[in-house]
DNA sequence: AAGGCGTGGAC
DNA sequence: TGTCCAAGCCT
């Protein structure tokens, strides 16, 4: 019974300091599902900062769930350009798809319906349920991670099987059932703004008094983490193909990162390679048999591009060729294709020149 | 279950 | 400079 009380002023703690600090954010001025659902896909592994502008271009172009669903994915992914982790924007673009097709333009309004769209998982599906349902389903993203590890002085691994589980159910726990939505919104602002990764401000944290890892000097071990990402290192040569007549080629991604998101053709390699090689590689042999083409390094040394999980090293060959039907992209065109950072760059650079 | 999947800000 | 990691999900 004790425990309960405990639990109680916990959340009350939260919602009381979220409430008189919460910044004042658009998605918190609706309970619409879709566009909870579209602010918190943008959001996953992203800052608010950062995501804020594609919410008011979503919301802009897509004011409906009719009307995304009714979108081509090229513009879905074109308005996602320069966000990252693209699979979010082709889920997204699906399940409104889905949504209008099979459950007649309504959101699912349960935690378990709302879970079955792709690209919602346990974290997504409880914040929805929750804020626009008020469905007592605890959100465990990582701000609640760095809270619940701390307050409680937990160092089982956040990323292993033991963690997931763990937290998850001390999160269910602690959520006000008849709050749900306020609660996970306040748990998250609050290790966002205040039980920050680095340097959390302790000293005015309203739960100072009961915060185990502060009372144990732990606050900067937690919390833990297990599995450091190993970082593999890629070579790109993209073809850029420049003709008499202003054309060029773009062609789609089939695999692996940058899914469906265009770019020139490429010739990859496990290391560095030189004009030699390129030339003599089959793909360039495909795209230029015969013709008559002169090849120019664009940039001076290799463009780094790093990812969180690969460093990928560029070269942009700058081919001019005679017009051939082979290449007819206007470059007036290009902008219209979804492309990554690693190619946007390129583009403004070579536009400019 | 472990690895793939982006980008950019903070320090 | 490198390192961490952010309202995670999928396979």
């Amino acid at each position: 019974m004790h425990f309960n009380v405990t639990i109680m002023k916990f959340s009350k703690t939260l919602v009381q300091w979220y409430l008189q600090n919460k910044r004042d954010l658009p998605w918190r001025k609706t309970q619409n599902p879709y566009y909870i659902w579209l602010s918190e896909i943008i959001l996953q592994q992203t800052r608010v900062d950062q995501g804020m502008a594609y919410y008011f271009k979503f919301v802009e172009h897509f004011s409906t769930v009719e009307k995304l669903a009714s979108a081509s994915e090229e513009k879905v992914l074109k308005l996602w350009q320069g966000l990252g982790y693209y699979s979010r924007a082709r889920n997204l673009h699906f399940s409104a798809k889905y949504i209008v097709n099979e459950l007649n333009g309504d959101f699912p309004d349960t935690y378990n319906n709302i879970i079955k769209l792709k690209g919602v998982g346990d974290y997504t599906a409880s914040a929805i349920a929750s804020i626009c349902f008020n469905e007592a389903t605890a959100v465990v993203d990582g701000n609640v991670y760095r809270v619940l590890a701390r307050y409680f002085n937990i160092n089982t691994p956040i990323n292993s099987t033991k963690g997931i589980k763990e937290f998850k159910i001390l999160a269910q726990e602690l959520i006000d059932p008849k709050n749900s939505g306020t609660h996970n919104q306040a748990i998250m602002e609050f290790g966002a703004r205040m039980c920050k990764p680095q340097n959390p401000d302790c000293e005015i944290c309203p739960l100072n008094a009961s915060c185990l890892a502060l009372a144990n000097n732990k606050v900067k071990e937690l919390p833990v983490k297990e599995n450091k990402i190993k970082i593999r290192n890629r070579y790109f040569n993209y073809l850029v193909i420049q003709t008499e007549d202003d054309k060029t080629t773009l062609v789609k991604r089939e695999k692996g990162i940058w899914l469906n998101l265009y770019e020139f053709p490429l010739i990859e390699s496990l290391q560095p390679i030189d004009e030699k090689a390129i030339i003599e590689h089959e793909v360039f042999k495909e795209f230029f048999n015969k013709l008559n083409v002169s090849i120019q390094l664009f940039n001076s040394s290799m463009l780094p591009h790093k990812l969180s999980h690969q460093h990928i090293f560029t070269n942009f060959w700058v081919i001019k060729t005679p017009a051939s039907s082979k290449f007819n992209l206007n470059w007036s065109e290009i902008n219209n294709f979804p492309v990554s950072t690693l190619i946007d760059n390129f583009l403004k650079q070579y536009k400019t020149n």
